[in-house]
DNA sequence: ACTTGTTTACTTCATT
DNA sequence: AATGAAGTAAACAAGT
């Protein structure tokens, strides 16, 4: 089946239009795409989640959007009460990935869309300018404004020459000087071949000393985009064996939360992820996992989820809570210190201070062989970088003032009355069920970091403070090459025969309660393709997750993700 | 035996 | 100097 078909019935299915609807497809060749509108201000770049959307529209008229990359549109004819609506997709040959961009504004009726090739524009026409897009005629790729695009950007490598369009593993990807390098074509195709510890320069950092790396400046005075990750010498820290990455544990237990697109990790695949995309920890004495867990157990941003009984495998899961997402958004965290690099004493004197420690991760714009990461996100990770660390104390009996006032206390009296207090605290997650959250208030309403940290749960989307749902799409015609499109005779049609049985995941009345980029969020997630979590043989138990890791679309296996979507909306609802 | 999780103690460094 | 954040080390318990 073609993905794009699985694409469409997946995104009836989830809007529980019937799989019947004469589809209208129209393919995109590989090219530049460009996008030309009226309006922009309904239309947005989605990341994978909503924090990572700005206020304003981060298109901006002519955007050059990508090179190279091949897309299809799709438009959903009206049903029901609903209007028709456009979906475009980009995808490679491989895999469809989520949609990038929407319509979603009955305002927008005059919105012309158009698709052009990169031949008929100009050099530096607007939109280049914007930090949201960046061309790169290279074998890297400069897209996107979310972090969270990361996930489904990173599967794209972007040939210098004919715009070929190659899968790229996430192992094709590594952290440059924090930077999320996009590989070229010459790339290692793993991580451990760009290990040049496991190429016959064997090396086993020291025992990391503390060194300054991005030290001297203020937290305050952030640099604008433009400054970030401007590393003299980058370092390239998934093959780097010798510099510690400059996040801390906190930090890097999220970005591999954030990177699995799961809504739990086991420390397992938290150790498996930092190990893929941070040599250091490849080589470095293990204590660093010693760390991990002390900062999972000891660190109130995240949340220790329980095993089933009847679920095989050890140890727990663990999760971000959303309390703390909440309060740093509010700003209730300051951040005083940064974290400190590890650097091997014998290239200390190589590498040179970057900016900011946070800079790292957020690269520069337009830089090359850097993804372009807009200040919104650069802002999200410092807040999660504030709450992580800002809390620790939270509970004055577990204060390092407190502890170290008590130091002759008994420490099995001290363990029992902390694990009380650990128990009460996780037992008022909002994430937990109805009866263990009993007396807690409810989520805000713009509490849109549930997106970012549960992607996949969807029993925590958030929902917009005022009910107000945008109505989708509406019938405005689309213009591609100058042609408009909008016409059914000019679509292709797709058979779409299966659908048996009623699978309406929301009704009208809940519809009206998503916003609609959650709600293209929720339709879309199953088709991304996030970071390999489960371990070999917990993946032969239980087979269905194993569609998310490969590049193939299964329809049956997306229905069945459907299925679940559906039924974690409606019992959230 | 090993992994996972919790806790305490301590050190280093930055900020106030 | 006091304080706090972050990291390191280690003891210990529980589970697999």
């Amino acid at each position: 089946m073609e993905a794009r078909e699985a694409v469409y019935k997946g995104v009836c299915r989830f809007y529980g239009a019937p799989a019947n609807l004469p589809v209208q497809v129209l393919n995109l060749p590989p090219q530049e795409l460009r996008l030309s509108m009226p309006s922009l201000t309904r239309y947005r770049i989605s990341g994978d989640n909503a924090a990572e959307r700005s206020p304003e529209p981060l298109l901006r008229s002519n955007a050059l959007l990508a090179t190279g990359v091949c897309a299809f549109i799709l438009k959903l004819p009206a049903f029901r009460s609903r209007s028709s609506f456009f979906f475009i997709y980009i995808y490679n040959s491989a895999a469809v990935k989520r949609p990038t961009l929407w319509s979603s504004s009955p305002g927008d009726g005059e919105a012309i869309m158009s698709l052009s090739s990169a031949d008929s524009w100009p050099e530096g026409s607007a939109g280049l300018e914007d930090e949201s897009f960046a061309r790169d005629s290279g074998a890297t790729v400069c897209l996107d404004d979310s972090l969270t695009s990361l996930q489904w950007l990173q599967e794209f490598s972007i040939s210098a020459g004919g715009g070929q369009v190659a899968p790229l593993s996430a192992q094709n990807q590594s952290y440059v000087g924090g930077h999320l390098r996009m590989a070229g074509p010459d790339a290692p195709a793993s991580p451990m071949a760009a290990d040049p510890a496991s190429m016959g320069t064997p090396h086993t950092p020291s025992k990391p000393t503390s060194a300054a790396f991005c030290r001297g400046l203020s937290p305050s005075a952030l640099p604008g985009p433009a400054a970030y990750g401007r590393c003299p010498e980058d370092v390239d820290y998934k093959s780097d064996p010798h510099v510690k990455p400059p996040y801390s544990y906190a930090t890097l237990i999220c970005m591999a939360m954030q990177a699995s697109k799961k809504s739990k990790l086991t420390l397992s695949c938290i150790y498996k992820w930092i190990k893929e995309n941070f040599c250091y920890f490849r080589h470095a004495d293990p204590t660093w996992q010693n760390s991990i867990r002390h900062n999972l157990s000891l660190n109130k941003c995240f949340i220790k989820v329980p095993r089933q009984k009847d679920e095989p495998g050890k140890g727990g899961f663990w999760k971000i809570d959303p309390q703390y997402a909440d309060r740093l958004l509010s700003g209730a965290y300051k951040k005083h210190r940064l974290p400190p690099v590890q650097i091997n004493p014998v290239l200390q004197a190589r590498v040179k201070p970057a900016p900011l420690a946070l800079s790292g991760f957020f690269p520069a714009v337009g830089g090359q062989g850097t993804l372009s990461v807009s200040p919104e996100s650069v802002q999200l990770l410092q807040d999660f970088e504030q709450a992580t660390g800002a809390d620790q104390n939270w509970d004055p009996s577990l204060s390092s003032a407190a502890s170290r006032a008590g130091k002759r206390c008994s420490r099995k009296r001290k363990r029992t009355q902390d694990r009380g207090l650990k128990y009460f605290r996780r037992c008022s997650s909002p994430l937990l069920s109805g009866d263990e959250q009993e007396g807690l208030g409810p989520l805000k309403g713009d509490f849109d970091w549930n997106a970012l940290l549960d992607p996949a749960l969807t029993g925590e989307l958030s929902l917009d403070g005022a009910g107000e749902l945008s109505p989708i799409g509406h019938d405005e015609d689309l213009m591609v090459h100058g042609t408009r499109i909008g016409r059914p005779q000019q679509w292709s049609p797709l058979e779409t025969s299966r659908d048996g049985e009623e699978n309406h995941v929301l009704s009208q009345t809940q519809e009206t309660s998503l916003d609609f980029d959650e709600e293209t969020f929720l339709a879309t997630a199953f088709l991304q393709n996030p970071w390999q979590e489960e371990d070999d043989d917990k993946r032969e138990q239980n087979p269905q997750v194993d569609f998310l890791c490969s590049s193939a679309v299964n329809i049956e296996q997306l229905f069945d993700l459907s299925d679940d979507l559906s039924n974690n909306i409606s019992s959230f609802f």
